[in-house]
DNA sequence: ATACTTATTGATAATGATTTTCATTACCGA
DNA sequence: TCGGTAATGAAAATCATTATCAATAAGTAT
């Protein structure tokens, strides 16, 4: 997953790639803490001092329909966005730094079964999410 | 679980019982679904027509720092509300009504070992949400 | 290369949600 | 019943997000 990855996928699905979109592109693919549009406007501007923070909302909305992103949700908000993990993958979240980490491999299989069962409802997805200290954090 | 139990919480931390707090409560508390501020204030104001918008975000706020309710995320926005579960339960939304059932049961503890294990976090929290569809959706 | 079509842009304005301010009201303990 | 003061609603202020629009520039056709 690189930058140039993103905007071949923007590509192909038609849109055009621009400087505006590129910077903003490589903002947040190289960022490993969620970050809010108005962080992502901040950030990018480094990058390309022209664009506007409209530009970054339009383009955030067309990496998440591509999936390329995906939102956080967080005590004190759900408005900030991290690049998309791959196939099923959930989130460990520094509550410390906003350091994220992917990982895989919950096996809710049973635990949905049983709620099924009990509550009549047919189950369809799941969010997980964990929250902790990261090894820095906790030493420092 | 009831109204007054909430009422009780509230005098018991030295906050007054209005008129008002007891319109929202009582909205509130008999929600199966989660209900946006606007929504408790429409709804509550059958019972309390003077109720301002305000004093909904006031009355919400506190009943949140009381733990009587929580904030509920879904794919849309996280501004909803809904009574708090007791003890460690999780929530089961229907995708199609917003009927909101609670469980327990979870058993995250092997997998939340392995994951702190695999990327040295300390592990605290962990946030688990279900989506389906109801019964009664699911048959109409 | 050049021209042309049209998606994209940034500035501005509009909207929507939440918070602050403040004078008035009404809880509730004495 | 009274009085101090928390709580109230209205209005204004703030903050986040979305819509509008004329100017610009990406990328295709020439």
């Amino acid at each position: 997953m690189s930058a140039e990855f993103w905007l071949t996928q923007l590509h192909e699905n038609g849109y055009r790639i621009t400087g505006a979109r590129r910077a903003v592109v490589e903002t947040v693919e190289k960022s490993t803490r969620a970050l809010t549009p108005v962080e992502v406007y901040d950030m990018s501007r480094k990058r390309y001092r022209a664009l506007g923070l409209v530009t970054v909302y339009r383009t955030l909305e067309k990496l998440e329909e591509l999936h390329l992103i995906q939102r956080v949700h967080q005590p004190m908000g759900c408005q900030a966005f991290i690049s998309a993990g791959q196939g099923h993958q959930h989130l460990l979240l520094c509550k410390n730094c906003g350091q994220v980490v992917f990982f895989e491999g919950d096996d809710l299989e049973s635990l949905t079964k049983s709620i099924a069962k009990k509550t009549g409802y047919q189950i369809q997805d799941h969010w997980l999410q964990l929250f902790g200290m990261c090894a820095n954090c906790r030493t420092n």
